[in-house]
DNA sequence: ATAAATAAGTTAAACGGTTAACAACCAACT
DNA sequence: AGTTGGTTGTTAACCGTTTAACTTATTTAT
């Protein structure tokens, strides 16, 4: 492995020189032959620089640190793989590289601190939280990564205290779907979440009682299911349900995975969609464009989310100290799977 | 920011001596004494070790590169998240993290040229391929990574030379969806691949047309269709499709997604699922098993091919010099979408 | 009683770059 | 003649950790 001492050694003159060159092509420090000579050795040794070596002198690494509590493989969630995009897409634009670092640990706090561990030394990081997580853990992973004394962002995590840079997801924590079909006319409605567990599914079902206990059916709990965002599950859960509630006219689920299976659910208990039965999921993902009839959807723009969060941060890095919450607010997508009840 | 230094002076013994116990616990030239108070300085100091200091001294960061020559998004493409989900199961469970770098490059190789600039230093490398590249890139671009001198797999790449690692999926440029097709009694085969570039679709192309031209109604060029691998595309191309070649009896799509609209593109034209056309998709996602009917696919073993390929360059930065190549068959999963024409 | 082994450290060089501070030379200006 | 300024460099310290080689004191074995 070649060195910039071997480089300097080669044309005969200091590695200060080849280092200021290769720094910054335009320096007048090293003379147009000596520019070439050193260009010719490069390529000669194929000399790359030692990523580790700079870092280490400079204190920036041109990474950014993903810090997902989860011990779930990743890249195999929807709303994840969105947000990451977006993350990706402008981080790399401006440079930077991204770091997933692993954990063995079980527990949230216990992986976000071993993701540190591990990964300290990135310029900033992103820190997410999952539907596993509690606002206990919640907190302490942030303070945990408020301690690397590192810019950092917070993805997916309920409001916290001033100082710490947030995009919100204004609907991720609200059952709009709900919303949406009793608008429509619907009173008999069953709400399929993803986990049982975990403070995002806490705050779903509060909002949907509240909403529910404003009408005379009222609130049912027995009416929260629980498909695990997987389709499998979803699929069987709504079949039982439609035969113990028959008098169920719309669904909300709280992804379009679940919604897609609900569908097919409430096909082969011989109803259909929309007539029967109203459906409408969330996400807009490619799952709702490829339904039929075509799934009306909550759009919670995880990816622009995710562009927002990776510029937020990157404004951090530039050395902007105001912090900053940045709400993003979910939209209706109308489509074929909701009708009006009148 | 707290270094080993510190600490060590803090409690008055030498860096080294931290360093010792911090790398192995067990180690009897550290009293115990000493041990735990290098712990209560390790706690009180915050001490995080700094992992380019580390690597930059051990010469090994626990970072596997990934290399992906494209200007796309990452983790919006099915068969990519299958791969890495693959990967991240498998190198987390070995402790280590995976390293995504940017580049702002337009060509396939300028591409990996950079990432590689500016990763340098992981332990080893994944190489991956697109629709996009040449067989010329590609084996540029395996000659940048060789050069690094560091353990690498390539995936989604076909059979080169010797002595490299390679993942390869058998039927990755190979129309198996059309062979069951044709097994099925259908002739009118429509052929619906991705891109209209790169060497992919050139196998499958030449693949296709071997196998058509064994039969009277033989080959033709028109019915080999581009969906760009969206939705929209897809639909569109095939609404087209069906009404110019009416005869169609079925369709072979390289990718689920493009099965999937196709299906409504067929019900949009009139027509049904199987009893009119069947379609056969790839990849075995999600998608398939949210259509109505159910999408019989062939299955790549994306996921499997990722773990393969993890494992593989696992063992080769083990110690393993023996290059191999691990080859994945696909199989073919039967579901409703397809149907016997006697 | 003496040699060998063990425990508990320390020293100093090395990893590969970066950068502030210094220096030598020459040309140009006043 | 002396000052200023631009070119083209060099020197040496530093970033934070690791590790081979050395030291010293204390046990243990013969």
């Amino acid at each position: 492995m070649s060195s910039i001492k071997e480089i300097a050694k080669y044309i005969g003159i200091s590695p200060a020189s080849v280092s200021i060159y290769l720094n910054n092509k335009d320096t007048n420090r090293v003379s147009r032959e000596t520019k070439i000579r050193i260009d010719q050795a490069v390529k000669d040794f194929n000399y790359h620089k030692n990523f580790f070596a700079k870092s280490l002198s400079t204190h920036e690494s041109n990474l950014i640190g993903i810090l997902i509590p989860t011990i779930l493989p990743l890249f195999e969630n929807d709303y994840t793989n969105a947000l990451l995009a977006g993350i990706q897409t402008r981080l790399s634009y401006f440079g930077y590289g991204i770091l997933f670092f692993p954990s063995s640990a079980q527990s949230s706090i216990e992986i976000v601190k071993e993701q540190l561990e591990k990964s300290a030394g990135c310029d900033g990081y992103l820190l997410f939280s999952t539907g596993f997580c509690t606002m206990n853990q919640i907190r302490k992973n942030i303070e945990e990564v408020k301690q690397t004394k590192r810019p950092f962002v917070t993805l997916n995590i309920p409001r916290v205290d001033e100082d710490v840079n947030q995009v919100l997801l204004e609907d991720l924590d609200v059952v709009s779907g709900v919303r949406y079909l009793l608008k429509n006319g619907h009173r008999n409605i069953l709400l399929l979440l993803g986990r049982s567990k975990g403070e995002h599914s806490r705050y779903l079902k509060d909002d949907f009682k509240q909403l529910m206990e404003q009408y005379p059916a009222g609130y049912d709990d027995h009416k929260v299911l629980y498909g695990e965002y997987s389709a499998e599950k979803s699929y069987s859960v709504i079949r039982t349900a439609l035969e113990k509630y028959p008098e169920t006219t719309g669904i909300c689920c709280m992804s379009d995975i679940m919604a897609a299976s609900s569908m097919q659910a409430i096909r082969d208990s011989g109803k259909s969609v929309p007539s029967d039965i109203s459906v409408i999921g969330r996400n807009n993902s490619i799952h709702s464009k490829l339904t039929y009839p075509l799934l009306s959807t909550i759009d919670l723009h995880m990816r622009e989310a995710g562009l927002s969060a990776a510029n937020l941060l990157l404004d951090t890095l530039a050395g902007n100290t105001v912090t900053q919450k940045i709400l993003m607010s979910g939209s209706l997508v109308e489509r074929d799977s909701v009708r009006m009840i009148v």
